[in-house]
DNA sequence: ACCTGAACACCGTTCAAGT
DNA sequence: ACCTGAACACCGTTCAAGT
């Protein structure tokens, strides 16, 4: 309709774009070939010179996604890169929910997961892990670290927003049925200051004690 | 076509078995009104007499995926009772992988979900642990159970049938550029005998030691 | 070379119509 | 009361047609 939609570019780099502010704002299944087309003022059917068909389009973001986690350099010190390598893919995840379980299902593994995952032995091996309990390492906090982002994505209340109070409310669990779920709510709650985001430090922490015994056993 | 496709039974639950047929078969998004009518001789929009819509079918398939996890008594003993359920857990999502990710999504939890949670916090509180503790080993194993079966449901090779050595071969990185993963790989797959599946009672032994530690700390 | 419009075989859902 | 057929507004994808 208006003269800016008539544009000569449009790259793969600008329909993962598009395609990530569409599956931002109306999740995954929000994303189709006619609204990815639309976010650009074109037609969906434009895409396929771009893009091989639909799941190439997924492929490609998750693998944007993958991408914007942070990556510690190769010489930093194995636990502390693990920390920061998990709590920045949780932030994205956060920030990006619709990726949780697209992340490694794609069958070619981008570049990036590769290189990703080799500096992440790199500094598990310059400390004296052995290729079994690296990957027992490496296993472990990526399990957590998505299972996490999926409980948290899924969670009928918002984490970092206080709204626990609001939930444990609304749910108000019958103490007489469930007295269990009943003192761990009005425990937690009554204390005042639970968060559901801190259960992430926590479980890191339980998983990278064991593991940092386990090496110097 | 048949006479026998006149039947006069369609249920709620002969619709969710029939979704869970069709899920098994075709994954999730092979789930749809007209293939689950189709599964039972119906046409798609009898079901709405039975569901509300397609939602409701989904969060009944989602229940019914959770009671398939196997939960020890209220009297078991805190860790083996853990354990238990971990494994049960992630058995019935290998069977099911379209479940993961649904199973705690839903905002109106099921009867079953609420009764399961409360029998968790019982074994942990008759154990000692505190309202926070219990909720630090129960969000922890749950995260991780999750984020492992959903790795487990997206690797490129299935695990429990010995073709780990086969997709090594097949990916078979370059060792000059990645170095750590194509020795990982050599050293893992060289000594014969990996499985990815032992992965999951490594990292569960890494969260409950440090859970047990807790408890007696 | 790149974009489009029509077409095909699908969706979820509504609703009037049949029994 | 329960099932159905047609209809609506959507899908992914193909392909001939436009520029």
């Amino acid at each position: 309709m208006t003269r800016m939609a008539r544009r000569r570019i449009l790259t793969r780099e600008g329909i993962v774009a598009a395609g990530v502010a569409v599956a931002d704002r109306s999740g995954i299944e929000g994303v189709s070939m006619r609204s990815v087309g639309k976010e650009l003022g074109v037609e969906g059917m434009s895409l396929y010179h771009h893009v091989t068909n639909k799941d190439d389009l997924l492929d490609a973001l998750a693998a944007w996604v993958f991408e914007q986690i942070e990556l510690p350099p190769a010489d930093a010190e194995w636990r502390s890169a693990m920390e920061r390598r998990a709590q920045s893919a949780r932030l994205v995840l956060r920030a990006h929910p619709w990726a949780i379980g697209m992340l490694e299902s794609r069958p070619t593994p981008s570049l990036a997961l590769l290189r990703h995952h080799d500096r992440v032995l790199g500094w598990l091996f310059d400390a004296g892990f052995s290729a079994a309990s690296a990957t027992h390492a490496f296993s472990a906090v990526d399990a957590f670290v998505y299972g996490f982002a999926l409980s948290e994505s899924t969670l009928p209340f918002q984490t970092e927003e206080g709204t626990e109070a609001d939930f444990a409310d609304a749910v108000a669990p019958d103490p007489a049925e469930y007295p269990n779920l009943a003192r761990s709510l009005s425990d937690l709650l009554g204390a005042g200051s639970y968060s559901y985001a801190d259960e992430f430090d926590v479980g890191l922490t339980f998983i990278l004690d064991s593991v940092e015994r386990s090496l110097t056993a």
